[in-house]
DNA sequence: CTGTTAGCGCGTTCAG
DNA sequence: CTGAACGCGCTAACAG
């Protein structure tokens, strides 16, 4: 294998020179570099980023930690993102990258998470959906021995930064738009409401719409947001909010669907998966309720119906948090970053490929 | 940060000695062994694989090579069970796992990619979806500087396994089931066929049916495979043959299907991408075909239709292939590994929890 | 059976 | 501006 010595030899320089010139640093002559960059071509050098790691204080690997509550492999869409958007920007800014799964770590001790961290020479640390009950990885954002980057928490120190979307402005738009929509559309829904329940109910429309939001986790950091959101615009349009809790299981979407759908008018929903769950409950009880989600995942366009949803880049978002990250280690201080989002409706000649 | 040093300290022996614990040595006594690992345990040490990789002459770091021809991010879910299924056994095996993207090395020579890996002190490599035109990686895999493991291909050398399952059989299975069952339901083809063709058919029933095989890439390993099943199913049946390239492509295979799918009885797909494409296209001429796939993915379950499909458990065989690279990597030879396959049909209750 | 020693490939002072 | 020398944490002969 060709080393930093190889090249050395070649240019006919130290091997300090060769480093530094790999390293960007100053007081190295146009003339030696130019020898030195060539050498490395020659001899097709790659940096052994192992040794790299093992010699400088400051090295430079990085964890990816992933919270695979994949209940549904449908959504690994999104991990996948995650995943590929923070190798290329990695292989972009040199860094080493280890995924980890939270499997991997739970029921340790933060002595011993700390120990495995350091033992893998990471220095910092991309955790992708903290949830708020996770006292370990909560201490180890406190401690900042590792830097660190939140996606979809937003806790900020000197070490640590976080990257997401406007959550509450997001949820906001997307259940503005699919309820104000649908006011315009007419008043099948009423129609069906009143011969349902065999009352009118032009009155009750008239006052206020009763709205079905479906939450995620109750404690979740982007949960609590887009009920933010939710609220606020039931303060506005002067809705009847009614939330239940769905986990994020398409399951329990589909369970709490049937069970509060007929009283409802617009059903919202906190990820997509749970939409479906809810547009699959709507059908077979034979009623149409509008209905919106939440992340732009593919599998949306595969459901037959169409749906308001926010699509965020997951890559992007990955891709930032490297960046982010890099920053950090570059002795930068934490600091919170809102990336955009924007409404979409996924059809299935949009998906196709 | 605990390095071994202070574990040979506290255990008060030499460094070597804590080593050989740590790497199962030989020739350490009862005693000495306790003690060390006493100490281990009091200091939460965890040794660090990346000085360890350093050192060693047969480090264990290994490089999973994706080949993200993901057109559809629906089928993210394939490459995710792969990383999740690698990089939870190597854990396991306390190997270092580094994913890397067929489109971070494409374009590169083969001394470039040599002195990518060995850069970054790789000494295994794992191809998921090797493609029969990717003459770099057949280069690198016949000079064996890396040990290897293959993903769906099955070429073999004393430094190269394979895994996989057997496509042959598992195509010849469900197309079997899928043709033999419809035979079994009843005339309702025939009748419609007779009806829209204005003839009758039942005579040509009674010799053979036209099967339409959308089968995937030309060249490719696991198509060629496929098809060797296909062809020899339709000897045994009688069955008339009609291959068409999809390209695992969803499009493509919808567009075969809206051009021959008329003039067919049954629709054979190599994969359940486009299995879904033939589906919808099939809805939308609104003309039934008995269809089926290929690969399990969860998507299935949410088509609406069910269909026949092979399941192969993708995190099973990326577990196994990283236990067959160790074993190269232990000096074993090279060699095939067929995992097992089953027929299911995806139901959305299945899928949803 | 245990300890000593020499690197692995690189980053980083600190003299020159 | 350059180069010699040391050490990161660990493995692997080799001595004892």
């Amino acid at each position: 294998m060709v080393s930093i010595k190889d090249v050395a030899k070649r240019a006919e320089v130290a091997i300090s020179t060769v480093s530094k010139v790999l390293n960007n640093y100053p007081n190295v002559s146009e003339g030696t570099k130019k020898k030195v960059r060539q050498a490395i071509e020659e001899l097709n050098f790659v940096p052994n980023t192992v040794a790299a790691a093992l010699s400088s204080k400051h090295n430079f690997r990085i964890a990816l930690l992933i919270n695979t509550i994949t209940q549904t492999k449908a959504i690994d869409e999104i991990d996948m993102q995650y995943l590929s958007g923070a190798i290329h920007k990695a292989k972009e800014l040199n860094l080493d990258v280890v995924p980890i799964f939270f499997s991997m770590i739970e029921e340790k001790s933060i002595a011993e998470i700390i120990a495995y961290f350091q033992s893998q020479s990471i220095t910092g640390i991309i955790v992708y959906g903290l949830s708020k009950d996770d006292k370990v990885l909560h201490k180890l954002i406190e401690r900042q021995i590792f830097k660190m980057v939140l996606i979809d928490a937003p806790l900020v120190n000197s070490a640590t930064s976080a990257v997401w979307v406007n959550q509450k402005q997001a949820q906001y738009d997307v259940a503005k738009k699919t309820i104000t929509e649908n006011m315009e559309v007419g008043h099948s829904m009423a129609e069906e409401l009143s011969m349902e329940k065999g009352r009118s109910i032009v009155e009750e429309l008239s006052t206020s719409k009763r709205i079905l939001y479906i939450a995620g986790k109750k404690n979740g950091y982007v949960t609590e947001e887009r009920i933010k959101g939710m609220k606020q615009l039931a303060q506005e349009l002067n809705l009847q909010l009614m939330i239940q809790w769905g986990e994020f299981s398409e399951l329990q979407a589909r369970q709490i669907t049937f069970a509060h759908a007929h009283s409802c008018d617009v059903v919202i929903c906190a990820s997509d998966l749970m939409a479906i769950g809810a547009m699959k409950a709507l059908m077979e009880m034979d009623i149409f309720r509008p209905v919106c989600g939440f992340d732009g995942i593919t599998l949306m366009g595969y459901v037959g119906k169409q749906m308001n949803t926010i699509r965020q880049s997951f890559s992007a978002i990955s891709a930032r948090a490297v960046e982010e990250l890099w920053l950090l280690m570059k002795d930068q201080e934490g600091r919170e970053v809102i990336l955009p989002h924007t409404i979409v409706r996924l059809h299935y000649e949009d998906i196709i490929c």
